[in-house]
DNA sequence: CCCGAAGGCTATCGATTGATAGCCTTCGGG
DNA sequence: CCCGAAGGCTATCAATCGATAGCCTTCGGG
């Protein structure tokens, strides 16, 4: 084994934490809200994360680091690029939908602009980039309208918040039905040919297959 | 006069403290940083507010009134649902963006869910509700697909939030242009006949001018 | 059998929080 | 001319914050 496996308390901690952050958001949350919420005293956290913004951090890297690779394979893959956006977005809301912590509460900018996170900041930065450059792809290769970038990829950001916002603290038992709610709603309205949406939901149905079996 | 024009420094104090709520958030943003911005000492903020969260109730409260009044009109109103959504999107956002307050803060759940607020999350619920009633109407129609409207009244809400993200602090020199572009996005991937959009985006035009002369 | 690390606990710290008390100046209406 | 309201100010409060010190128990490897 490359590591420990994480002690049960410490993986509490991050989802009592990650619900309490959504609800009343990072500074409205204390240590002593968090270790009541785990069933511990608040000295006790100090066992598992040396800070309280340590405890954002992780949560914040669990995200991110996925969502990087993920969007990294879908821009170096080869395809039509409206395949590869549509199931880059099912597969990434899908994977938010299923973690065991609550996002809502992760990616606020009150949150983001801590100096102690600029290393996340800058990971989410590059995971944005990424995903504009993806977009721009298409519109060079005239497969989609002529729209910016970096508004499309605003747009998938924004989609993505609202659908973890709708869905409340649980991890959802059929993940892929809002995700593939939310491509299709992108896809319908930057392919520059709305005709070609029922070949690109088949051929991104058939790419995230051959996805998950590879692992 | 049916009111005294506020002081300059209840106004400042609004200003400055949506600015701080925007970057740190609410819980983050202490009433003496709120002071420190506007140039006072912290105890001189009670003589315009009674409480800390009296002054992001103003802020709440000049935002969504006008907004509940826009949406109520709009789906009271008459002719095609996709020409009045068009208009009520643009007309929205270009609003908000107008405002001197930065909203980037105002709209997060940790915000809303705080009891005293519950009058301003209410409005906020009904605002949400008509907005879904509005695309209920074009999907029944038939001028839309058959998309669930909490959905798209999502979507829109995202998106909204997403262009006031990017925009930042100061008041938008020219609201309409992201504005209409986040109103295309939106009609692109609702109409179910994508071929209406200029006719739609034109007749959207008029009847904002329509609106303005009206006042 | 023991010993040290892991992970709980209580007690406590200094800093910061939102809010109040009370004083002083400015200024417009009677 | 004055007087009271409006709106600043200083000083201060109790509560709560994140974090530290130090003690005790559990338990797995040698």
């Amino acid at each position: 084994m490359t590591s420990a496996r994480p002690a049960p308390t410490r993986l509490r901690i991050l989802i009592e934490a990650s619900r309490l952050f959504a609800i009343r958001g990072y500074h409205g949350t204390s240590t002593r809200d968090i270790a009541g919420a785990v069933g511990i005293q608040q000295p006790s956290l100090y066992k598992h994360f040396a800070t309280k913004h340590e405890i954002l951090a992780a949560l914040l890297d669990e995200d991110l680091g996925p969502a990087l690779a993920r969007i990294r394979a879908a821009v170096a893959a080869d395809g039509q690029v409206a395949v590869r956006l549509h199931a880059f977005v099912v597969g990434d809301i899908a994977a938010v939908l299923s973690l065991p912590y609550d996002v809502r509460g992760l990616y606020n900018d009150d949150v983001l602009q801590l100096p102690e996170l600029a290393a996340q900041a800058r990971s989410r930065a590059r995971l944005h980039a990424a995903t504009a450059d993806l977009v721009r792809l298409g519109v060079e290769a005239g497969e989609f309208v002529a729209e910016e970038p970096e508004f499309v990829q605003g747009a998938i950001t924004g989609l993505l918040l609202e659908v973890v916002r709708e869905q409340g603290p649980e991890p959802a038992a059929d993940p892929r039905t809002p995700a593939t709610r939310v491509a299709d709603f992108v896809l319908r309205s930057v392919l520059a040919d709305p005709r070609r949406m029922p070949e690109v939901r088949a051929a991104s149905a058939t790419l995230a297959a051959r996805i998950e079996r590879a692992g």
